[in-house]
DNA sequence: TATTAGCACTCAACGTTTAAGAGTGCTAAC
DNA sequence: GTTAGCACTCTTAAACGTTGAGTGCTAATA
């Protein structure tokens, strides 16, 4: 494909820019008079033809003013992507208020980018890897609950309530957790196997049916982490755009974001692709979720040390400022970094 | 206020049930044939007259039929709620399924209810009362990191790692853990003051700034506990009612239902009702939320033990099928309580 | 006295018409 | 290559008439 000329090229980032103003589709004597470029409405007019022929704009109908088509977008875009690399902004602040608890980062994340951005927003939790055992440690609740907090790489901690028969001194607790911890700390839950299991219950003796119970809820511990974990924001932002705003499609982006499964779908898309930047543009037809393919997505990969990766996602519609989603979105990868030095070097 | 007398109560009823079919205003003649009355349509707008001077009945504009007004779904579901206990439904084995972590269970809750309903719903996790400590455990993670458990009535389980300067052999650990279980176990949070931190600071000499440490995440994990943990599901289904699908009400709900504290109010309006048979229902500007003056909202308290109690609600147009939304809560009731015994009986 | 038939009236909803305005493509002149 | 001018297209909104559902009232009926 070819790369268009230069005034081409202003007529048509004129056009994006204008429309993403105004949503509405924009004609030769605006652009006439919005550009620097001096030309009659009558030569916008004869380029935008030539814009149209090349697939760049579209014409909603016969005597309205043109639309950036998809292939419009993705060029200004592509366009963008290179040139800018956007200073920081206020969100620094914002950001860095005591928040300590992953949870409540992520929606705190997702809450001031949706309030700074007027799209809908999603963060998805980071996905760790390989979920190494760090620590297990069984305590006595009362007499016949035993309390098993597992933490794995990454400081992700899960507890389970086991109910127990048998009544279990101290002696034997702490055997017991001696026994678990030598044999499975540093291992991910591939390498646990069905040998070193059968290996385990032998030497806890009476006390196998413990070990078993114990395992299964590290089991479930690590596959409940591995479901999707998705915190999203600003849905209702949606309806600022009366091209995403009709019942049929609302309600579809709605239950969406209720649902979040088929937002896995998007992070798992993202963070697949090595090859990027680490932000990604989806527009239209390109996302990978149909159910979207009257907005633009744009997403990111964030990481917070320890191969733990997560997505941020920012869902509006086509007419999305990218300018400033990109740059917003860069400068919040930046803080995520920091965030995490920081809290590693100065607890 | 004086009852209408039956034939009038009859039309009302007839008129309600109707317009919660279609969401039209509807007419004399429809209930003439709509009823066993045998009454022509002249003689039921005479009675539509007097229901309207006696404020059950609106008309949108002149020549309009009737609709509901308020005051007559409140008569209505009065009178309903006397007569009916309804009978169980196939909810039952939906709920039962292998589903035993408590988030996980009020996030089902909420979507079975959303789908057998198609009202938008939300949910309320059981807030504990009086909030007693049961259990604290610190263990060695690494070299300077501990994590502290902390359990409390009812087995909810926060936890929290802590970082420390100076190295705790095993010893030590137990010290303190002994230290801060004896001193701590069967507290409420308001129970614990000052005199008795500083005589446990003393007590754990060089390591005091632990046990500052330690209080301070039961004090933050007991207050974290009182934060608003709220589930939905099913709010897209506002779509499906014409009168609550413009733009500008769609927005205003689906924002309330994903920010959430507005929904607090109903929860602690909920609870705090105790005359109540359990369900309370708010039709229009009864609610003690403004966001939802053109709904009608159901809830309903459940309460698991303990004295854990939580919040069922149903949020949906005015002409909700009022009738079977509060049959489904009772059932639903029903269930929890079952489940909640049989898990206690059987783990 | 309660009920009903009949009729004139009202008003939202809908389709049609009309006018205005924005924008285009094309041609001819600069 | 650029621009002015003009005829043409098509959306949008307002204006208008028509339709039909539904009402209130009156007078007749059981």
């Amino acid at each position: 494909m070819q790369s268009l000329d230069d005034r081409k090229m202003k007529i048509l980032q004129a056009i994006i820019r204008n429309y993403l103003e105004t949503g509405e589709p924009v004609g030769s004597r605006t652009i006439s008079k919005y550009t620097d470029l001096n030309l009659s409405s009558a030569t916008i007019r004869n380029e935008m033809a030539d814009l149209e022929e090349l697939g760049y704009i579209l014409q909603p109908h016969t005597s309205a003013g043109r639309i950036p088509s998809d292939k419009g977008y993705r060029l200004y875009v592509d366009r963008m992507m290179e040139e800018k690399e956007r200073e920081v902004e206020e969100l620094k602040e914002l950001l860095l208020e005591k928040e300590d608890k992953m949870e409540h980062l992520l929606k705190q994340v997702a809450k001031v980018l949706a309030q700074n951005t007027n799209y809908a927003t999603m963060i998805s939790a980071p996905q760790t890897q390989r979920n190494k055992l760090k620590f297990i440690q069984l305590s006595r609740v009362d007499a016949h609950q035993i309390l098993a907090v597992i933490v794995t790489e990454g400081n992700i901690i899960k507890n389970s309530i086991l109910r127990v028969e048998e009544e279990l001194d101290d002696e034997t607790l702490l055997k017991l957790n001696i026994l678990l911890n030598t044999h499975l700390n540093g291992l991910t839950i591939s390498e646990i196997n069905l040998g070193m299991i059968t290996a385990m219950k032998m030497q806890a003796g009476i006390h196998s049916s413990i070990v078993g119970n114990v395992i299964d809820a590290v089991a479930e511990s690590i596959k409940a982490e591995e479901d999707l974990e998705i915190y999203t924001s600003g849905t209702n932002n949606i309806f600022k755009y009366p091209e995403l705003a009709d019942n049929q499609k609302a309600s579809e982006l709605i239950n969406m974001f209720e649902e979040k499964q088929l937002l896995n779908s998007l992070v798992e898309e993202t963070l697949a692709d090595e090859s990027n930047t680490g932000i990604q543009v989806y527009i239209g037809d390109e996302t990978p979720v149909q159910t979207m393919k009257d907005c633009s997505v744009v997403t990111a990969t964030y990481e917070l040390g320890e191969g733990m990766k997560g997505t941020i996602g920012i869902i509006g519609p086509k007419r999305m400022d990218y300018d400033k989603v990109v740059g917003t979105l860069k400068t919040l990868m930046h803080q995520l970094d920091d965030l995490y030095n920081k809290r590693e070097r100065d607890p």
